[in-house]
DNA sequence: GAAAGAATGTCAAAGTCTTTACATTCCGGC
DNA sequence: GCCGGAATGTAAAGACTTTGACATTCTTTC
């Protein structure tokens, strides 16, 4: 995430200059179209960012936690945004106005080197994901997208997801999603259950997210 | 592009100081997980980026032309290439060092902040992308990648690509892409020729990509 | 603890894409 | 002008995904 670039001094000052919002569930936190006044640092809950899509259906593109920011690119780009944010159960974030980052930013140039350095690694990320897209099975794909959510530790995980959440994630259905998750259950490298996943074994996970 | 958002003052003294390379068709001009030792800016011909998967297939990102520059990302971020790239017919490409252009990069803070901002505009465009991407029919999705490709006049225009290269960009296979580019004909939006596909009707084409 | 809502499990039909295979058409070089 | 390689056109079988539908299980709320 940009935010966590920045010098620990700047990311502080900022901070503290921003109010704090709250977000219930399925709240729309920012709307695609809309301008870009400022970004949005996550501090308890999680958001769901993606597309919703003119019949209504919902791309994702990320889950984000406390910590994650978002909303930083149309400020510096100057467009309006391209993704709508939903908050996923209560949120608790701050915002951050654009006018006061870019002016903060201004005297820590080195946080903007390593501004640049973030945005190009998530850029070359996302264009590896772009590539790859495709690619692989959808158990293998179920597999990976897990391994990302379950997060570094090695022993088993629960992650806090519904099925239907994980197939807009890959962009399927629920009845395919359903299914990956019920084959990487047959290989003992996951368990469902109710509103939530248990990630059994991440390493062999990994591995199979590989072949 | 990021090397037009340079400086204009900046982009000469790089150009200036860049040596040239010729390479032939299909030659490999830079390989996925090599060092970042500069980036390259197209002047002749067009240049193929994507990744080769494990079994030999190509997995197409862009399609670049002269003007355009790649492997910036890798020399920002600091990280090993992600992507392959191909000179696709002959071309000719300057290529321009990291230290170079990180140490001249350091004299102009404006077009740091220009970087910043394309920088952006590229990853929201990618993630745009990324979410329409995943659903929409296989012709719909060909009707997109047309208009980029067509460019921005706005009359009948000739694109000169062949079907496999179109179907390696959307990542589909040629019988695929040869079905979508048989239903875009029959609505009378393109032509197809042998090694070019000609847009009858860019407006129309974009208006079909959104249905 | 009963009811309502949310989430999961499953099935079958319909549709789409890939794979494999082969025929045809186009273009450049001799 | 002919020939060979490159590119396109097409067909059929098989695999996978979506759609629509319905049953079951779990959780929360009165």
């Amino acid at each position: 995430m940009l935010f966590a670039a920045l010098d620990t001094g700047l990311q502080a000052h900022l901070v503290r200059g921003a109010t704090e919002r709250q977000f219930e569930n399925d709240q729309i936190i920012q709307q695609r179209g809309s301008a870009a006044d400022g970004f949005w640092l996550i501090e308890e809950g999680s958001v769901m960012v993606g597309q919703f899509m003119p019949d209504g259906e919902f791309r994702a593109i990320a889950l984000l936690g406390p910590g994650d920011s978002y909303g930083e690119l149309a400020v510096f780009s100057e467009k309006p945004r391209v993704v709508d944010a939903v908050s996923r159960g209560k949120s608790r974030v701050r915002f951050i106005s654009a006018r006061k980052f870019l002016d903060a930013l201004g005297n820590y140039p080195a946080s903007m080197r390593a501004l640049l350095g973030a945005l190009s690694y998530q850029l070359q990320d996302t264009l590896a994901l772009l590539a790859g897209m495709r690619r692989g099975t959808n158990p293998a794909r179920m597999a990976e997208l897990l391994v990302n959510l379950a997060g570094e530790q090695s022993g088993p995980s629960q992650v806090d997801i519904t099925q239907q959440e994980l197939a807009e994630l890959l962009g399927v259905t629920r009845v395919t999603a359903n299914a990956a998750l019920a084959q990487l259950q047959q290989l003992r490298l996951v368990e469902r259950g109710y509103g939530s996943i248990i990630v059994r074994d991440r390493d062999r996970l990994m591995q199979f997210a590989l072949s």
